[in-house]
DNA sequence: AAAGTATTGAAACAAAATTTCAATAAGGTA
DNA sequence: TACCTTATTGAAATTTTGTTTCAATACTTT
């Protein structure tokens, strides 16, 4: 069980501790979990997921954990759609950015390092922190444009 | 009452009817309320500004109208915060980024050429249709930094 | 082992967004 | 202009998402 360190185990570990908090089972399972999802998810299917693998884990105690996840840096919001927030881990991923075909309601990702560098060089120009990035594109994917959309 | 052709009502004019939809007057003005707001707005502080100025458009209109003018390109998702989605008008304004501090929630914006370039060759490259871009960056302002963050 | 306190699950709650439905009004036609 | 068809409206009900409450539990320290 034990994961070497660096790991988003030991990230998540040290940062509950630090800020005082309780590594509880919950949590690291939940942890766990979303670092097995290979995608994008929501809450309803991470909470089914864990159901699925006996896990009696409430959907309160996920979306306890996911601002925890998120403000450790481990996970992030990618976007809101169908009146809901879909996410994904982020550690040991590069940064990339994401296309959205409005139709197909497919998901792509991409790497631009542009918009890092357009990041980088806003926050020297305004002395801002970057917590995060998000760069989307929404449209109609090759397959979809000559239908519907 | 009339505005010149390639205005905003002309636009979601045509658009309605080439939709075969109806063009009412709280459609009408629930657009131009819109487009009198120069910042972001949600749907309950549009809500209140028709109601303050004496229109009594219900918050049922506002979301059976947001669709249809995001559809037509007047109109963009620019975050989701506090539960609800942040809106603002597009025609008119260059493409813009957002800046958002997590602490003070202040929302900057800046233009970026190579955020547009980028898009463009995504397109390119893949062949989608785009209808909209989103670059956000998270994190903390200036003035924010020292402080709670 | 005991005390103190954070966390949990379940259920209640709050808020956002959608749907229902009867009344209305847009827009075409005679 | 009057009439007809049908989309749209407001209000309320409903659904869904996300948060909060609270008693029970479990972690941590002493």
């Amino acid at each position: 069980m034990e994961k070497p360190p660096g790991s988003e185990i030991e990230i998540f570990r040290d940062f509950i501790k630090k800020k005082g908090l309780r590594y509880t089972s919950e949590r690291e399972i939940i942890l766990r979990e979303i670092f097995n999802i290979h995608d994008h998810f929501d809450v309803d299917e991470l909470y089914l997921r864990l159901r699925n693998k006996g896990h009696r884990i409430s959907k309160a105690s996920i979306y306890r954990t996911l601002p925890l996840l998120i403000e450790c840096g481990l996970v992030q919001e990618v976007y809101h759609e169908d009146g809901h927030m879909h996410y994904e881990h982020i550690y040991g991923h590069e940064p990339h950015a994401h296309f959205r075909c409005l139709s197909c309601r497919r998901v792509e990702e991409f790497k631009d390092q542009r918009l890092e560098e357009v990041a980088r060089e806003y926050a020297e120009k305004y002395g801002v922190e970057i917590k995060m990035t998000r760069f989307e594109i929404l449209g109609y994917c090759s397959t979809c444009r000559g239908g519907e959309g």
